[in-house]
DNA sequence: AAACTTACCTACTTATTGGTAGGTAAGTTT
DNA sequence: AAACTTACCTACCAATAAGTAGGTAAGTTT
């Protein structure tokens, strides 16, 4: 892996554990063993690593909706649902909470890029349910978008408050999702 | 409203507005037209100030409990999710979602106190939920601390989510929380 | 009246922050 | 061979962070 790559990944791993606020060049440069200024050779200042930081989440995403393309509608979602699960077993949160969180701190530029991939994984949750519905796969009378965004807060929430209460809840909250989605009534 | 008093409710809205580690003394001794000195004299460290902020938030949820304490639970449910409500309209997120993304980053103290906080917050709506399914308000069937666990992760990322997408989405959330546990299936 | 407390102050320290200027060694292009 | 690019480096800077030492003016207690 180069440089480049290695560093945007240490700062994904550093804003979704610590905050964006809370990491530093400094951080950075330590574990990778380099140079502050080497850094900055890569991104010249903190709000460029972090769009690339964001962007980074924009092709994973993408290639994501690319692999489940033609996968059923209930595998899509459970696609979508393991993204929390992996932050979740690694003590991090999801990029959008952070970011929300720490919103009002970055520059315009960071918050622009956060509210269209905000709206992206939107976009796909609700594709996701809309055709798990036209295929009678997924049950629910809300708007699509509330039942969306019912999910994606549910599980935004989830990996930052079972760092306060218990593992367990985490997987109690996510099998829920799922049930309450399937079931007959 | 002496100095402290107004220390601790602007050290809240910052922590709440900005997070944790992008609010200084600095910015609390500027607004209140004090010394950074005098801060201190209040609030000999940070962590002691983190740590009265959040004795603020046990002893408002202890009153709010008090005074809903007669009241149905439909409208003590209200009087939980209008905290949000009133949150959201400030562009301010909840202190436990604030400060479960800086979890990692402050001292074991206020970790352990917000732990507690929001093991209150849980059993309070658990306390809520289960008196209004006795009473036949009140309709699910799972678990009451997952059901008070989906309701709080809706709410706590609802406000931090209503800053990337639009204010509408904020309402529909509330509203449907309430419809899906009073709806008689 | 003397001693003490409260609520501030000035002036400072040390550490860290994001960022820059300018250099260098190795490889690539022309 | 000369020019240029890449990927680092040393050495610095100004700003800000949390925190401290010691002083003062006003009020309270003994």
């Amino acid at each position: 892996m180069d440089t480049k790559t290695a560093i945007i990944k240490l700062g994904d791993s550093l804003i979704r554990e610590k905050g964006y606020n809370a990491f530093s060049f400094s951080d950075i440069s330590k574990k990778l063993s380099i140079k502050n200024a080497s850094v900055h050779y890569h991104f010249p200042t903190k709000t460029a690593l972090g769009l690339a930081i964001i962007q980074e989440h924009h092709n994973r995403l993408d290639q994501l909706k690319t692999k489940m393309e033609n996968k059923a509608p209930i595998e899509k979602l459970n696609a979508f649902l393991s993204i929390y699960t992996v932050a979740e077993s690694e003590h991090k949160i999801c990029i959008i909470g952070s970011l929300a969180t720490d919103f009002y701190t970055v520059e315009t530029e960071i918050q622009n890029k956060v509210k269209i991939l905000a709206d992206n994984i939107l976009n796909w949750v609700m594709e996701i349910l809309q055709d798990g519905k036209d295929k009678k796969v997924f049950l629910f009378n809300i708007s699509t978008r509330t039942k969306a965004l019912m999910i994606i807060t549910n599980m935004l929430a989830a990996v930052q408050l079972t760092r306060l209460t218990n593992k367990q809840d985490f997987k109690e909250i996510k099998e829920n999702i799922i049930h309450d989605l399937t079931q007959t009534c």
